[in-house]
DNA sequence: TGTCTATAATTGTATATACATTTAACGGAG
DNA sequence: CTCCGTTAAATGTATATACAATTATAGACA
């Protein structure tokens, strides 16, 4: 059980072998894997561990279950990677508008409890803090509420945000490699209101986003939207 | 281990246990929970099965585990579903959860111009209409507005959407191949104010999905969710 | 032919045990 | 006081084993 040299968890050994026959194909959609006795004859290890891979398959969505019956690749695969990573002045060039944008807050905070969360960062460490409205036709259309963990990114508020948006500087600087999305219905709050020229009635797509690098959390985002200008749309196809 | 008059896995009782304390604050947002050894003593179990349930919890998000440390209630809570084809009655049954809805309308209709451009079907063709309101404890937590093309599901009113939710019946019948979300955000009109018994400023996410088989156009539904009840959550991992 | 039954295969649950790894905290050496 | 090693606590990985539950199938029986 030396794993000093070997690093990788036996389980994790099976889970990889199965994950590529499935991508490969040699497992097709549908099919039925190799029960747990055979995989835990086949890799050396007991039954349990068999099982852990399996059943952490199964909780990731590749694998079901049947018990008495076996093992069966999942027919619906590949949730859609949903709500990319869209730059939203990219988006509006697209539809040959005219961005432009308005900073109006920037600057370097002590995370609280609530942040500390969300940034994953420790209480009382640095983050910076900027305000942004994107604006379409001169018209804001997204206001942008952002922290950026101040240690990896120390040059955050020497940027021009009217050139590059702060999406677009933070990607570049880091590889993408893991993004989430929380999206909800809200009503503006009063600086919201006066930011994006709204009224307080009006409802409001609230998206969370949360951007990795290298299991690094690079920034935390609140972008809200007046509801009557914006849509967030999705289409995937299913294998 | 005579589980025939029982039939709760025992390490089910246990996350039980851990669940409905989350909820109730009795650990609250960033505490720590008792470790596997004394939850195995405390339950009479072995670390194992202890170790089953939080680990269950984990993946559910509820709970984070850092090695040498303990095992802490996830401070960001209340992820809910993806935007995938999720069935909101499993949703509900996986946060342990009453499930309950009530069949408000069903009925047959021409498809007018309008319709018909969401349907792809011929102005004058019949579909069938249903408005569904699901509830979580008791409480009406989405309404589902759908139209499913009449001509492919003739069988559609036969159901009974209490046992099984229209998006079941209707992925068990024709596999899925493509869906499409559209999300907004808006106030709710007179009828989804009362059947959803939210005020008229109760900011809604309304998704549009509309699911094809095979290139056909099955269903479209209109799904609106009170906004302080409900969020959309994705999380992708980029290659 | 049709129905019931036993059986084998496979997954599901549970335990006892062992050792590895990570982390914080404590205490001593310098 | 600082640095460093030890230790205790907690989670992480792994095994061998046992019995329960579910399902399909093959065979017995009427």
């Amino acid at each position: 059980m030396n794993r000093n040299l070997e690093a990788r968890p036996r389980y994790q050994v099976i889970k990889d072998f199965i994950y590529q026959a499935i991508r490969d194909r040699t497992y097709p959609a549908g099919a039925c894997i190799p029960p747990e006795n055979e995989l835990a004859k086949q890799f050396s290890v007991s039954r349990m561990t068999a099982n852990r891979a399996i059943k952490e398959l199964v909780a990731d969505g590749l694998l079901v279950r049947r018990q008495g019956l076996g093992t069966f690749v999942t027919r619906i695969q590949a949730e859609s990677p949903l709500l990319e990573v869209r730059n939203i002045a990219d988006e509006i060039r697209g539809r040959h508008h005219i961005y432009s944008n308005d900073l109006s807050l920037l600057d370097r905070v002590r995370v609280d409890d609530n942040l500390a969360g969300r940034l994953g960062i420790r209480v009382g460490d640095h983050a910076f803090h900027s305000l942004i409205v994107h604006k379409e036709n001169g018209r804001p259309i997204q206001l942008e509420d952002r922290y950026v963990n101040a240690t990896l990114v120390p040059d955050y508020p020497q940027q021009d945000f009217c050139q590059t948006t702060p999406n677009r500087y933070l990607s570049d600087l880091f590889p993408l490699s893991e993004i989430e999305h929380i999206v909800e219905a809200v009503l503006p709050n009063k600086q919201e209101q006066e930011l994006l020229k709204i009224s307080p009635t009006t409802p409001c797509l609230l998206v969370n986003r949360r951007t990795w690098s290298e299991g690094q959390l690079i920034s935390c985002a609140r972008l809200v939207h007046p509801g009557n200008l914006y849509r967030l749309s999705s289409r995937s196809s299913l294998a």
